[in-house]
DNA sequence: AAATCGTAAATCGCCGACGATTTACGATTG
DNA sequence: CAATCGTAAATCGTCGGCGATTTACGATTT
């Protein structure tokens, strides 16, 4: 009865996707990929507070899977856990995020740095798709498609390097910054301020220039963060 | 009886030591301390297999806490989880240590840069009292000893820049780097040039030299990666 | 003898429960 | 009435156990 009867996988099966999707994710998995949707969707705020039982309840499972998967949560910076109290949405600090803006623009820089001598032609055609992508969007003023493809913008040039530790830290350092709040000052003509820095870096990358491409692309990061958080904190 | 009846602790208990090192301490974190020692140490090499129940048994606790020590070791990098096969501690190629190594020089060279304008004469004078230690260590070609002062001092100068998450961020690549092989093919000659690189970056600092800094740390670090784990692999 | 198969042991994922600690809140006291 | 205290509820940390999956290994077949 069961599809485990005829192990004939030789062609992968098209209809497994939906097992697989549950034969190789544990409950552990799914409660973690919940919990960070429900930060990046703000259902969870900073500071909140993660009842294991609730949560628990909520989603079916019992408290095991909820303390691992808070357990990674903390290693990974979203959660704070408290022995004998639980586990808390982090609270990301003025210095703390200035911090994080400053990791951002040192790996942000270097990507720049190492991919300036080695870009391709077809690399930089598509950094520039994405850049024109995000003018359409400042003409319309459209903050959250900008906010979302200025992501992909940076993702894409961290992984045009071809090393994806350094990607997965960039991204994870990006992910902890959601937790800063008042990060949404972003005015419509800063977008076009910036999307024009995006366009310099770009012209540098293409001149295989390794040290115009850092210091512009550090500066953009920088810029950010001396916008987000003010030095006077 | 109890401790707990007399709760005049105003003047911090001599002896209370042990027991808040048992009370704000759970086992989880003791059973991930203890896994990470036996990683540093080598009991655990790259590639074991942790299980579960030996290792509970072994420390005198349930599963629940390994468990949920595995998962936070699993996000910081030192350890892989496969799906109803179990923890096993992470094996690093070639190619992620190249990528580990150039996270280090990223951060590294970055602290530099943001070190050299506020460096502090004290704070050089702190530098080069260990590279003095590590000429010594050099000169007796007392390997382990270089090798703890080399990881002292490029702590400490990440400290100076007053930015914890990089210094947190370094050392946990430096960790996660401890798990590629053979590392240990440092001659006596490499630690008297490699400590000669560390005098002309404590010279840049003092130089107060953003640049000249950032390049020479980058460098150095980038070296020890060519040197390690050779382009040709 | 090599390969295949099937069964048993080992191990993992998950759960529910119990004691310990923390928190909430009303009673007591000055 | 404010502050303190004590008790009850809520929550966390930990444990042992059960079904499901994987692995080990001997029997069977070619």
């Amino acid at each position: 009865m069961t599809a485990t009867e005829t192990a004939t996988d030789a062609p992968p099966h098209p209809a497994a996707a939906a097992l697989r999707e549950r034969r190789d994710v544990s409950l552990t998995i799914l409660v973690r990929r919940e919990i960070e949707r429900s930060i990046e969707t703000g259902e969870l705020k900073a500071g909140d507070w993660i009842n294991e039982a609730l949560l628990a309840s909520r989603l079916g499972v019992s408290r095991g899977p909820v303390r691992e998967a808070c357990r990674g949560l903390e290693q990974s910076g979203l959660v704070k856990v408290v022995v004998n109290r639980g586990a808390f949405v982090r609270e990301i600090g003025a210095q703390d995020a200035r911090h994080l803006y400053e990791l951002r623009a040192a790996l942000f820089g270097f990507a720049g740095f190492q991919l300036a001598p080695i870009v391709t032609d077809d690399q930089i055609a598509a950094l520039r798709a994405l850049h024109d992508a995000m003018e359409t969007a400042s003409a319309d003023t459209d903050l959250d498609t900008y906010y979302g493809i200025n992501l992909k913008f940076h993702a894409t040039l961290l992984a045009f390097t071809g090393n994806d530790r350094l990607a997965a830290a960039y991204s994870g350092f990006v992910r902890e910054l959601h937790l800063f709040r008042r990060r949404a000052l972003v005015s419509p003509g800063r977008m076009t301020a910036s999307n024009a820095e995006h366009a310099r870096i770009i012209d540098a990358l293409a001149a295989h220039d390794p040290d115009l491409a850092r210091s512009r692309m550090e500066a953009h990061v920088l810029d950010a963060r001396d916008r987000v958080v003010p030095p006077t904190t």
